[in-house]
DNA sequence: AAGAAAAATGTAATTTTTTGACATTTTTTG
DNA sequence: CAAAAAATGTCAAAAAATTACATTTTTCTT
């Protein structure tokens, strides 16, 4: 686990003079990390074999080795959740927290994803008949972008954001037809509904959700992402984040599934937006 | 840059027992960053201060600076790979591709922010009258997310996906409006003109493109965001990504803002949606 | 609330690790 | 082939980390 989530949680459990040193730490992990232990010792106002002890408990082999957990949970692409915007942050500090918790949510995402399924889904979607990207709410949009990038491949592809015609869209589907449901905590009612309706019409029913959800129950299979909770206020939706991450995923085993020929075609519907476009310069 | 890399590429330009050091560390970094510099000399077959001067050779302050650096291109698992996807990956390979070129993007956008124009954004955004997302294609998912979130904010927020109805908007505004544009290249003609419509109309209009764009010109205030371009055909749009990431900075910078009163207004908010879900178990 | 036990912390000495100075070897170049 | 330059190693000094032990603080018992 990521040292610097390790420092956050544990910290009730520390003594009084190591939490001195995890508040130096947590403060400004940078420093810590080229610091000798005599002068983090100086920071925190302790002795040093006392930070020495708090590197042990958090199960490192010393200082040295502590500074390279703490190296590795800063170095880039392993960015640390617990960063919670605070009341007093600057535009700078919120920026940072922000880009970074989103780019931890979306380590935990990756983790949380079962491979197995996503081929499976993937499978499914290249046989469907017919594609239907449901969402409400802040995963509306995310439905919304799956179907921009499924048009693309000439597939029919059906997204609503209206619960109703959510509904009949889906008393119309038969067997071939795929039905993907997104949201995050598989908890709303009307889409659970419009799950029950797919499935008594035969569609198979694919939930971007979390796991054990009662719109979970509902599906034929699951992709679960467990995304942090926003516990916070300030915090983002960083579930939207990973579930479009998982359509890029989706679309993405979608186009190697299809082939040379699938790809080509692709190329030209790229191609056809041109006249849209302002040239770019050669610069 | 990652040091792992560095070694491989500097290879050459090293001496013949500076070379020896580098087999050794790149046959195995996780045993190198665990070892002491007396090890590490005896692996490679050379003497301590040879060691010493390898770590110097690549800029490092030393042999534990060294070791950190190291630490830190292993710690993302897969260090010195580019990660694109190709024909040949299984689900597991381009599962975990793209989850991971998305984290690079998110923190190469970063990067590329500008915090003193969020900032400006931001104040824009709290004092003004009616707030306008407009995006195209891809972006208009965005659009749609920010439309979502700006909702719950209480401000006049409107978002149209059709051009025609964007450029009506535009013609009504007026001192006080911000119309935020959202597109990655800002080659979109049709976007450019509303652009153009906005500003004659006495509206500030805010890009979120990529700079020295037609789109950029247009505009009062740019948030750049430079992300890698989506150059090969199986990389996904990660600019979309940024973009909404973004648009949760401004969300929150602008909650920040608004102060207190503000907030419980939106935990209120919040509570109105629980009707409409399934109650969470308790266990 | 006093005193004993346990836990926490600091001091100082020891050990380990790293670095610097300089000698020796190897390589390069005219 | 010799002289200069570069590379490498030896050894000692310096820096850093760790250990052992003393002192202080906290906790628990009576």
């Amino acid at each position: 686990m990521n040292i610097l989530e390790k420092i956050t949680q544990n910290k009730t459990a520390f003594s009084k003079s190591e939490r001195k040193v995890a508040e130096v730490i947590l403060a400004n992990p940078q420093t810590a990390i080229h610091s000798s232990i005599a002068t983090l010792a100086k920071m925190s106002d302790v002795s040093e074999p006392t930070v020495n002890r708090f590197c042990r408990r958090l199960d490192t082999k010393g200082f040295p080795d502590f500074k390279l957990h703490l190296a590795q949970s800063l170095a880039n692409g392993t960015p640390y959740v617990n960063r919670h915007v605070d009341e007093n942050d600057g535009p700078d500090e919120y920026t940072n927290k922000i880009f970074e918790s989103t780019m931890a949510s979306l380590e935990v995402a990756r983790q949380s994803l079962d491979v197995n399924i996503v081929n499976r889904v993937v499978d499914l979607l290249t046989q469907a008949q017919k594609i239907s990207f449901f969402g409400l709410g802040a995963s509306a949009s995310v439905a919304h972008d799956a179907l921009n990038k499924f048009f693309r491949f000439n597939v029919p592809v059906v997204y609503f954001e209206d619960v109703l015609m959510q509904r009949m869209s889906c008393m119309n589907s038969t067997t071939g037809d795929v039905v993907v449901l997104i949201s995050h905590t598989g908890r709303t009612k009307s889409l659970v509904e419009v799950a029950q309706i797919a499935r008594m019409n035969d569609a198979t029913v694919v939930g971007i959700t979390s796991e054990d959800s009662p719109l979970a129950q509902e599906c034929t299979y699951v992709l679960s992402l467990e995304v942090p909770e926003d516990t916070d206020m300030y915090m983002p939706m960083a579930s939207r984040i990973a579930q479009l991450t998982l359509i890029d995923v989706l679309a993405t085993g979608f186009t190697l599934r299809r082939g040379n020929k699938f790809r080509e075609n692709l190329k030209r519907v790229k191609d056809t937006l041109r006249g849209s476009r302002y040239e770019k310069r050669n610069d």
